[in-house]
DNA sequence: GACATAATTGACGTTTACGTAAACGTCAAC
DNA sequence: GTTGACGTTTACGTAAACGTCAATTATGTC
């Protein structure tokens, strides 16, 4: 009796419904046993709920739910070879690379932003202190960004 | 003439076929003029090309093309009176929350890997120093980990 | 001027990740 | 003993993001 749930168990817990539940098992992300007569309901263990934490955080990164398996599969497979080691380790650098680059988009965008916010918090500041000017004098392009990123000119 | 691509110059510059960029046009992503007879063939401006950059960032972060294109239009959007500057404000900050929340999951992902990393290193070093006893003594449970998160049992 | 190359416009096909409806089993409560 | 509330299977539907194919239309070039 290790803590088991069932599927709306972890379907409230994770907020989604016992249909998109069902499909990840039938994908082969959880495995289930099965209890009651004729084997009919579904018992989820804690490695399902650890295996299914994985997939939705993998899903809010933006990796399909093949991707989420393969990566998750390999996570908790048998490595006592030191083949296997090898390998996985290999693997693990190219998730590494992945997730790396990531990091870095996500970096650049969250840049992006501050500096929005900085140019949107300065103008407004400055509107309030004349409020009546807003929309008079040559402010030329008041588009903050409207093109950086072009190559320059051959 | 202020720097213009043609479609297969972008598709090239960011490995994506032509059918894509006019499914993107399609959608309100991008707006290429035309030129030639007819107006058939589509010209790229600086702007199409920023416009193209994000939303592919945006896709490798794992938003859909249409958020993409919502966060893309705000971006350029005008912004002259003080209540669009407010509004874009709040719709930044909800953004940034998106971000945030992204990077931690990012980061746990990252964490994790390191840690199996750093498992992995290790048996690999101690079965390098005996490198017979491979597969045989009771190592109980060689997975590194089985299932951590579980809730403490009540 | 014949022929390859590249672009355009439909239009239908495909994969992913579920949603939704139908039809039935089960168990506790009333 | 029936009425919900929940669970199951089967099966068809759907939105997103293109792929693919066919049928033109220019454009270049030998």
């Amino acid at each position: 009796m290790a803590l088991t749930y069932n599927i709306s168990d972890l379907a409230k817990e994770f907020d989604l419904t016992t249909r998109a539940m069902r499909f990840y098992e039938d994908m082969g992300l959880l495995q289930p046993e099965r209890t009651g007569p004729g084997g009919r309901s579904r018992v989820y263990s804690g490695r399902d709920r650890t295996r299914l934490k994985l997939t939705l955080r993998a899903k809010r990164l933006g990796f399909s739910l093949s991707e989420a398996k393969e990566i998750i599969d390999m996570y908790d497979s048998p490595r006592d070879t030191g083949a296997q080691l090898q390998k996985f380790l290999l693997v693990l650098a190219e998730h590494q690379k992945q997730l790396e680059a990531q990091m870095t988009d996500l970096q650049a965008n969250l840049d992006e932003l501050k500096e929005h916010q900085r140019e949107a918090r300065a103008l407004l500041a400055a509107s309030s202190k004349k409020p009546a000017a807003s929309r008079s004098a040559a402010k030329p392009s008041t588009q903050p960004n409207g093109d950086k990123n072009e190559p320059a000119r051959t």
